[in-house]
DNA sequence: TGTACATCAGTGAACGCGCGTTCACTGATGTAC
DNA sequence: TGTACATCAGTGAACGCGCGTTCACTGATGTAC
């Protein structure tokens, strides 16, 4: 048994904790549940500028009391929800991983966008805000947002490697600078895709082209 | 040679109205640049988050009742500063026109990519702000980022379209898609590249990279 | 099985504060003659 | 050149409102015996 043994046991509970310290039942869990619930709602129907600890509580029924039995503010609340959005990411890892040659590649590639996408749309309020507070310098959203690329990006940065020192890519291009700006691409398309559509592009053709540029930077060009 | 002549003519006065509906006397247009300018500190010393109009005149050193003078409210005044980074981009089409073949077209490519870091690094949090309030489906910041990207999307998109045509780059490619793709990649970059630096990436390393992958995309590959 | 007590979870009500917004006003500048 | 008047520009002070935050409290659940 490895020391990171039972890290994986507490998924849906990081930092269980309250203000307090003390650890949470199971009620007061569906009740900070319930509050992390809200917070993701109002995020998407309203904007991250009128976001408040009163209206959160209104949201799940209950007091602005019981709000800060769980968090310190609105942003970590949003943090917490960063990190449950986070935890979905080793997903993309199964995808990554493989053989990126010829036509495996490519739909290896089209798999990616469109789980990059996806995973956005699921979580786009919670992901906007995250990258808003990265960008301001906020150190508490940059960890989150590194820790949840870090992996994919990584695994990237490996195929693409391979690929410059195959000769398949020209070797001025850096390993992880290009999955970066990758997955720079794919988030900033997933985050206002829905605007392309009004210019008749529809969401397949969307995912095959950039599925087709991911692929050329990743492995080169390949006849097709 | 840089023809790039008065560029600067119209820069502080698109729509010199008062809420009142008056035209604005020197004196004023000085007064309204003067809160601009002050919001624009705001929004980079501290986050959209916490800005309002109290503090906003405050930093321009007069009062609330003089910013609904010129405002509606604050993001009134944001969609001012963005409309006047948005004047800057044209510059940016100079770049884009030539011949995109070889080293030429390379040159190019870097020379893109670096004007639209400094453009972020002059504008980043006017820009962020612009793109959370599009992303959220404020129309009017929806357009304004539509209008600011239009004419270098629809000249990338033809030299794509060219490419494609004389079948360096795969038919699947919609340029139009190619093209707003390569925008969010180099928008994305740009919010956010100095975090790569702490990972022992340069500046240069940077620009070199996405100007490779940009030139990739658009021209199709080229042995280097 | 029932009772007593400890701990957990939730909240009503209150406080102060800072913001958004407006109005009636003052001061500055221009213009006619 | 001076005076009278119109328009432009700016603001002090006030109002109400909703938010953040806390505290002392109640009610719910678990546990010992």
């Amino acid at each position: 048994m490895s020391a990171r043994g039972p890290k994986r046991a507490k998924r849906a509970s990081p930092s269980a904790v309250a203000q307090t310290g003390r650890k949470l039942g199971p009620r007061a869990l569906a009740t900070r549940q319930r509050l992390l619930d809200a917070t993701a709602r109002l995020l998407k129907e309203r904007s991250v500028l009128d976001i408040s600890v009163v209206e959160i509580a209104r949201q799940a029924e209950t007091s602005p009391a019981t709000f800060y039995h769980y968090f310190k503010d609105v942003d970590s609340a949003v943090l917490l929800l960063a990190e449950q959005a986070a935890a979905e990411m080793p997903a993309l890892l199964d995808i990554i991983d493989g053989s990126w040659r010829g036509r495996q590649g490519l739909e290896r590639s089209r798999a990616l966008v469109s789980a990059f996408i996806e995973h956005w749309d699921e979580h786009h309020a919670v992901l906007l805000m995250r990258n808003l507070a990265a960008d301001n310098g906020d150190p508490r959203f940059q960890k989150v947002r590194r820790m949840a690329l870090k992996p994919v990006l990584d695994r990237l940065a490996e195929v693409i490697a391979q690929a410059r020192d195959a000769g398949r890519i020209s070797p001025s291009i850096h390993p992880h600078v290009a999955a970066a700006a990758l997955a720079a691409m794919l988030e900033r398309l997933s985050a206002h895709y829905r605007e392309l559509q009004t210019f008749r592009v529809t969401r397949e053709e969307l995912i095959e082209s950039c599925a087709r540029m991911v692929y050329q930077t990743i492995a080169g060009r390949s006849a097709s």
